[in-house]
DNA sequence: TCCTTATGTACAA
DNA sequence: TGTACCTAAGGAC
């Protein structure tokens, strides 16, 4: 489940359950066994998300995780289980545990080093103070599909593919327009839907982009179950009717992932 | 039990 | 553009 939202929640969760302590931690798996022999017994000071990355701060030191698309993290009341062995890194206090698996990233970086990945993303909708004029001066001037923008964490952090098929569709823009078509307006709605949908996200670790009057009670059609967890207009829901306008959902390969779109509500 | 798929990214050519 | 990486769930047999 890993979008920016995800990544968010982790950090809160990981602050409320390990912070201020100290934890032990291991990493069964091996792969990141000096490091955890280095943290056992350290302080968790903070933890800070930027996007899909996600830093767990030691002292001066940082726990550096990108779940990629298959990492999961999982957070249990103590007694820990015996760890699976492909638990890359478990944090246990005398209250909890958390297991980390199959990430893409897990690394200890300096200051410097975390910096340089803040440096190198765009702005989060889900950081307070973040800029979305930074995004636009770049979107505004690129011929590249505004769906392959909002993927490019260059230009905005944290958005993924459930995101971007949803709020696209809730703005009714065609997914292959260029950036430069887009206007200002546009961008700043978009922005702005996507800070309070993954807000959203957030709080309930899921996603939800329908609209109340377009739940299916609201158009008196039968109730769904999405098997992602969450309810949605076009993600995953290939050739099957548009909630608003029953016209099939297309979809189409971008840049090796899956695309999702209504034709006839979203317009060039 | 095997095969496919996935909410992601980096690197090579 | 293609491929490698990492894991688990769901569906086809």
């Amino acid at each position: 489940m890993p979008e920016g939202h995800t990544i968010h929640r982790l950090a809160a969760d990981y602050r409320e359950r390990f912070g201020g302590r100290p934890v032990r931690a291991s990493s069964p798996q091996g792969k990141f066994a000096d490091a955890a022999a280095l943290l056992d017994g350290a302080v968790l000071e903070g933890a800070e998300a930027h996007g899909k990355h996600l830093f767990l701060g030691f002292g001066g030191e940082w726990v550096h995780i990108h779940l990629g698309l298959f990492g999961k993290v999982n957070f249990g009341d103590a007694p820990a289980p015996p760890p699976a062995d492909t638990v890359r890194l478990r944090l246990a206090n005398p209250r909890s545990y958390v297991d980390l698996r199959g990430p893409t990233s897990c690394a200890l970086l300096t200051d410097g080093e975390k910096q340089a990945i803040h440096d190198r993303l765009g702005p989060d909708p889900l950081r307070p103070g973040d800029d979305p004029d930074r995004a636009w001066k770049r979107i505004s001037r690129s011929r590249t599909t505004i769906a392959a923008l909002l993927l490019d964490q260059k230009i905005i952090a944290g958005v993924g593919n459930v995101y971007r098929a949803e709020v696209l569709f809730r703005h009714g823009v065609d997914p292959y327009r260029a950036g430069k078509d887009l206007t200002r307006a546009e961008w700043t709605a978009i922005w702005t839907d996507l800070a309070a949908l993954m807000r959203e996200g957030v709080r309930d670790n899921r996603i939800d982009t329908v609209r109340p009057e377009h739940t299916p009670e609201a158009m008196g059609r039968p109730p769904r179950v999405d098997d992602h967890g969450g309810e949605v207009y076009v993600y995953r829901r290939a050739n099957l009717p548009c909630h608003i306008c029953t016209t099939p959902v297309r979809t189409a390969e971008l840049a090796a992932r899956n695309l999702f779109w209504c034709p006839s509500c979203q317009r060039r």
